[in-house]
DNA sequence: TAAATTAACTTGACATGTCAACTATATATG
DNA sequence: CATATATAGTTGACATGTCAAGTTAATTTA
């Protein structure tokens, strides 16, 4: 029956999906930490706050932006504060919030490695990719992250 | 120029492909835990040995399989052999080498939870793409995998 | 066949992520 | 206004992953 031509497409697709995850992924975090001497998640969110356009973002943003815990997030940045990468300060408005930024050798170190990582991501994945397959990807996780905002809003201990 | 526009498919294509790791693996990592008591690693591995078609593979095997460091590996099955999931034993030819295999009571949590996790990934990635969605991701994993194959060795210390 | 090398793990220390409290501040409600 | 509730973030304990170094056993090589 068609049912199981299906069945095993499902399932190669997302098998196939799971494995450029687990060889790419701590590939690049690899590289990163031998050319830049920062860990992968140091990248992730040096470059967060490289790119945005203000100087500064609160806390619960930036981890809602990169989809981590908040919880991660505070432990992430303050270790990040202690190397000097980032600097965190109080919000004015609101006293709960902390106001998080790059700092001047953080910023340099962002500069260094962003060309170096977009470099190895081009090697790695978009050289190796057609427009069109890039397309596809893109329409894919359209697809994916709706299902997910809709289905499963972010929020652990969701149903109340 | 065309550069521009190039540059910046490559971009969205790669946030898009690590949007879909970052919203859907921790997900599904915690319906497997909230359901059936087991962790994602927990589950990754007794899906491998459950769908062994031997009784038993040797470590190293079942690490490279799953794209594992062995350490990582050696810890996961020591503390799964302690809870009884899996179980170990030295092989008769080479006795550096281990078999794993997977025990009764790993086996009853894998048939129950097998079916629960498939229907969640159904629910949250297949039954969302079409048939040619699943096949471009089929052939990107397979245009990735060997990319990495044949330039970065799976071997950390590779250059010698 | 003895010594050197390689292979298959194991181990321990340390970095990081997760979860469940907990603190402090802000907002809403009676 | 006073209390209740929600929000932002912290903290500590614990689970897991990584890396470097160590064992032990097989295989080469001299």
């Amino acid at each position: 029956m068609a049912q199981n031509g299906m069945k095993d497409l499902d399932s190669r697709a997302w098998r196939a999906f799971h494995k450029i995850g687990t060889s790419l992924l701590p590939h690049l975090s690899r590289q990163i930490t031998n050319h830049s001497g920062i860990t992968g998640a140091e990248y992730v969110v040096l470059l967060a706050l490289y790119e945005l356009p203000a100087t500064a973002i609160n806390l619960n943003r930036l981890a809602t932006g990169l989809g981590w815990e908040i919880s991660r997030m505070s432990h992430q940045i303050k270790r990040m504060e202690e190397s000097g990468l980032v600097k965190k300060s109080k919000n004015a408005q609101d006293s709960r919030c902390f106001d998080v930024s790059i700092t001047a050798k953080g910023r340099k170190i962002a500069e260094s490695s962003i060309p170096l990582q977009s470099q190895e991501i081009n090697h790695c994945f978009s050289n190796v990719l057609s427009k069109q397959q890039m397309e596809t990807l893109i329409e894919i996780s359209e697809l994916v992250s709706k299902h997910m905002k809709e289905n499963h809003p972010l929020n652990k201990k969701a149903e109340k």
